[in-house]
DNA sequence: CCAAAACGCTACGTACCGTATCGATCGGCG
DNA sequence: CGCCGATCGATACGGTACGTAGCGTTTTGG
């Protein structure tokens, strides 16, 4: 039986290991942020000892960062859609949904401080997370450029701006419900500016 | 000689310490943010002794908290000018300034995580802070509409966080520079929509 | 089966937290 | 002027978490 090839293979115990540090570690991110984050409560949570941890990352910021770049590898490509307005609100939601329904937000508002003092980790936000979503609204403002719907002037970091702003400004600030109405709302807001 | 009205009157001990304390964590809050911030150090820095910074502030996070309220109700206020577009420039401009060149941007990074698990601290942040701007807000818009230069259906909230939204996605995310023609060119894509 | 790698456990020294105690100092008031 | 309450400085303390070191134990892979 091909059971070895479906199923994954009893990781090693490195791998064991490694698994249940992230796991741990992003549950308690979710709880209590980044602020209230210790490598003993990690070293409690896994069942792995604290110098194990220390082993593999040189500090709990280096753990958070590895926990983030986690996260980046479960985000996904945009479908193409009918109009450009559908395809940002379609962007839009999911990051909505992914910040408003699981412990992704959490592990932002905990992350944020750190990536203001971090190089590393702001570094790798940038060239992993921001710059995946430019290059999406990147792709889809060019398809409305080529359609005829967009301006040909569009500003497509503005715009990247405009849309995700106003989200993280919820999760981080206002304190304002991420539902299901404010993808499209902030986008109809946005969008007639950069409508032909 | 007027002295006494014009510098100000030899302070109480009381005043002197409080002053003392707040200047000292302000150098220390721009020299490496909240992150860094300790009440020892604060002490030090101030030549008050740790127990006096205890008896008027709980947590480090309310000593860091009153510093940044001092600085945004001394920002807030917002001149009347020759149209809605020109206010809201104003008012954002002032904004995106404070964030970038005083310590308030690297105050407000240090806090944001704290502001999501922190309810007494995310209270005073929305009730101090947030409200204010939406407030102003709020008067540029009635006078807005009231000159027939925005729509009367404009939404008020969303507007505030279409505007301010984008600026703390640069500070916290991005890493996008607070300059000069941010605050114009914010309010130029998001006004049209609700222009008349 | 046996070395090498990885891990668990315990024990440090350091830093900072937040609190308690007590003597010293300041400030208003008779 | 002198007193008394309020405030402050100084010190000590228990507690948490950091990051490191030493050593015995388990797992892995040749």
């Amino acid at each position: 039986m091909a059971v070895s090839s479906v199923l994954p293979a009893a990781p090693d115990r490195a791998s064991r290991t490694e698994v249940a540090i992230l796991e741990a570690t992003r549950e308690l991110l979710s709880e209590s942020g980044v602020r209230h984050l210790t490598v003993e409560k990690v070293a409690a949570r896994s069942g792995v000892a604290k110098t194990t941890i220390y082993r593999r990352w040189r500090s709990k910021d280096e753990l958070a960062l590895a926990v983030l770049i986690d996260f980046v590898q479960s985000i996904v490509p945009v479908a193409r859609g009918e109009g450009a307005r559908n395809e940002l609100v379609a962007l839009l939601k999911g990051a909505v949904n992914a910040l408003g329904t699981t412990i992704m937000g959490r592990v932002m508002q905990g992350l944020v401080s750190e990536l203001a003092t971090n190089d590393d980790l702001s570094q790798a936000f940038r060239e992993r997370v921001v710059a995946l979503r430019v290059g999406e609204v990147r792709k889809i403002v060019q398809r409305g450029i080529e359609r005829g719907e967009l301006r040909p002037d569009t500003d497509v970091d503005l715009l990247h701006e405009l849309l995700f702003g106003p989200v993280y400004y919820r999760l981080f600030l206002s304190g304002g419900a991420l539902d299901r109405k404010l993808a499209a709302r902030i986008v109809d807001a946005v969008l007639p500016t950069f409508t032909v």
